[in-house]
RNA sequence: UGGGGAGUAGUUGAGUUGGUAAAACGCCUGACUCUGGAUCAGGAGGCCGAAGGUUCGAAUCCUUCCUCCCCAGCCA
């Protein structure tokens, strides 16, 4: 099938910083030779394109490097997470062409070891329980330029901490009321070592572990025991956590335990959308979007829905490197992997979006020919198919101009064209409405030119797709645009933000026709419409009511000539 | 303002011990073509954030400065 491209593994391309310290690591024997990394989505929402980038990079080391990588899910929030978003992120790594055999882990599995671990660190004068509230906390954290004030209670006795912190987990204390905290600097410029919160009280149902639990880690405790639980040696995780590298340490090292290497790298920014869960999710719950899955998403669902294929993301996500500074990807990128993938596998056929009659008026009224026509030219293999060709044909209204302007080749009084895989026509006339609008335009044809080429040898410049209006399929075809309208959602004048600049032509429904074949596709199948760009079955479509997504329009050159007009 | 990062073509990014700047996408030409697609062949585009310094020689080393990003959740 499609080979990655870009993928190191795949190629000589230079090792990125990360895939030069695993080689690093592998050449000095530092783990023992074992390379094991982690994908550990929390599941709040919808995997996106970003994840992409991180799960290419996880799953793509350790399939390069003869290592493992661990699907984990990092479920230490049982307020913010859910069953359906395992399984969706599930699904979607799956699709994206990744396997973690056994290594399917949940934070939640290790709850128990983590509070062993806790009591560990209490025994050891590391950590203490303390009553302030979440608010004095929070006062008494100081700021970016003053050092924080040590908590009352952070000199507690052994003896008095390990009972608080039993109890916190008996249940004998409300949400909020204490937390458990390691013991490090108030003073440290780095916000994140100032005492840091390892455990909280919630009374909160959890989709794994019910109601066993009413404290549940924090990230910064529970993350590199993950890591160090399932023996990972390379933590790879985005830029922002860079600030607490030494609190991930701090734990490893106060516990003694075995200790991986955490390493940053930058996320990916596209243009024209935006990629936080949390915006994903606004997006969602207030109707801008029918759900994770529409297929303007950024989300691997809703790229999926759109028509993008595994190989193109992956291709994608390869292409991009890997570094530290992070900038903003041009998602002409992105549609360029899927046109590029597409290109090579999509059959072609014949579709109208917009249809303007076309009657041939000396071909003969019941005639009907099937023409031969060519599956994929990128693809010899794909074979041929018959399309019926008859008098009276749909073609698309932006084929027809009665004021050509310099430069267009398509038809328009006078002028000859081909219809592609049929003949050649010669426009005759054109019907308007009481408008002044073209209903329909008049040719005739030159039976000669059966197939599309003439014996004389003549020559015309433009070739256009048709449709037989008798054996046309009527379809809907969700035509899509960017999201926003602006690369940055974020820019926008003062007072307003990000949603004003959501694109509200982003969707535009259709009613077009395909060519007879299409009927019996099947949700996800995927076509190239020739001369108009790549379109996929909507699960929507039922047998009788087609409904196609286009996936991403072909380049299309005269559009640009004439936007430069 | 304290701490942590980053600054190389429009974008993403190579450039690992200093020798004077890859490539891809995008853009512009042309060729070819029964998709104005694809393909092929060319081209434009960078004072390597700035200023000093070291050196025969600096994107690479030193100094100072500038800009951008992240951090003050009992989120991850």
């Amino acid at each position: 099938m499609n080979e990655d491209k870009g993928n190191p593994s795949a190629t000589s391309a230079p090792l990125d910083f990360i895939r030069r310290i695993v080689a690093d690591d592998l050449r000095t024997g530092k783990w023992g030779g074992r390379v094991v990394t982690r994908f550990p989505p929390e599941p709040n929402g919808y995997l996106h394109i970003g994840h992409a980038k991180s799960i290419c990079l996880n799953f793509g080391i350790a399939e390069q490097f003869g290592g493992v990588c661990h699907l984990r899910f990092d479920d230490t929030n049982p307020t913010k997470e859910e069953e359906e978003y395992v399984n969706a992120i599930i699904e979607d790594v799956r699709w994206l062409g990744f396997d973690w055999g056994e290594h399917l882990y949940f934070a939640s599995d290790y709850f128990q070891q983590m509070y062993d671990y806790a009591e560990q660190l209490i025994r050891a004068g590391k950590a203490y329980v303390c009553d302030l509230s979440s608010e004095e906390v929070r006062l008494s954290r100081g700021t970016l330029t003053e050092p924080g004030r040590e908590s009352p209670y952070r000199n507690r006795s052994v003896e008095e901490n390990l009972d608080l912190f039993r109890r916190m987990k008996a249940g004998e204390f409300p949400d909020g009321s204490r937390t458990l905290r390691a013991k490090i600097d108030m003073a440290s410029p780095n916000l994140n070592l100032r005492d840091p919160v390892m455990y909280r009280i919630l009374h909160a149902e959890h989709h794994r572990t019910g109601a066993a639990w009413c404290i549940y880690p924090m990230y910064d405790w529970a993350h590199g025991l993950e890591d160090s639980i399932e023996r990972v040696t390379h933590s790879i995780c985005t830029l922002e956590f860079e600030d607490h590298r030494p609190l991930y340490d701090w734990f490893l090292d106060a516990l003694g335990v075995y200790h991986p290497r955490q390493i940053e790298f930058a996320r990916l920014n596209l243009s024209y959308t935006v990629m936080s869960k949390r915006r994903l999710l606004q997006l969602v719950r207030e109707g801008y979007v029918s759900g994770w899955d529409d297929p303007r998403m950024p989300t691997l669902s809703g790229l999926r829905r759109r028509g993008y294929t595994p190989e193109s993301i992956r291709n994608f996500c390869y292409s991009l490197g890997v570094a530290k500074d992070d900038g903003v990807v041009d998602v002409a990128r992105l549609e360029h992997s899927v046109r590029d993938d597409l290109n090579r596998r999509a059959p072609r056929v014949l579709a109208v979006l917009r249809p303007l009659k076309l009657v041939v008026e000396n071909y003969p009224e019941s005639q009907v020919e099937e023409m031969d026509a060519i599956n994929n030219p990128e693809d010899p293999g794909a074979g041929t198919r018959k399309v019926p060709f008859s008098r009276e044909l749909y073609i698309e209204r932006d084929d027809f101009r009665e004021h050509p302007p310099k430069g267009y080749f398509r038809l328009s009084p006078g002028r000859e064209v081909r219809l592609r895989y049929g003949y050649f026509v010669t426009c005759t006339d054109v019907v308007k409405d009481g408008g002044g609008e073209v209903v329909e335009v008049r040719c005739t044809y030159d039976p000669a030119s059966r197939g599309g080429n003439s014996p004389d040898g003549r020559k015309v410049k433009g070739t256009i797709h048709w449709v037989s209006a008798r054996h046309a399929v009527p379809a809907e075809v969700r035509l899509y645009e960017h999201l926003f309208t602006r690369p940055d959602p974020d820019d926008v004048p003062e007072g307003e933000d990000w949603t004003s600049n959501l694109n509200a032509n982003s969707l535009e429904v259709v009613a077009a026709y395909v060519e007879p074949g299409l009927a019996r596709a099947k949700a996800g199948e995927r076509f190239q419409f020739e001369r108009l760009g790549y379109f996929c079955v909507d699960p929507d479509s039922k047998p009788g009511a087609m409904v196609f997504n286009r996936t991403v329009s072909l380049k299309d050159t005269w559009a640009k000539v004439e936007k430069k007009r």
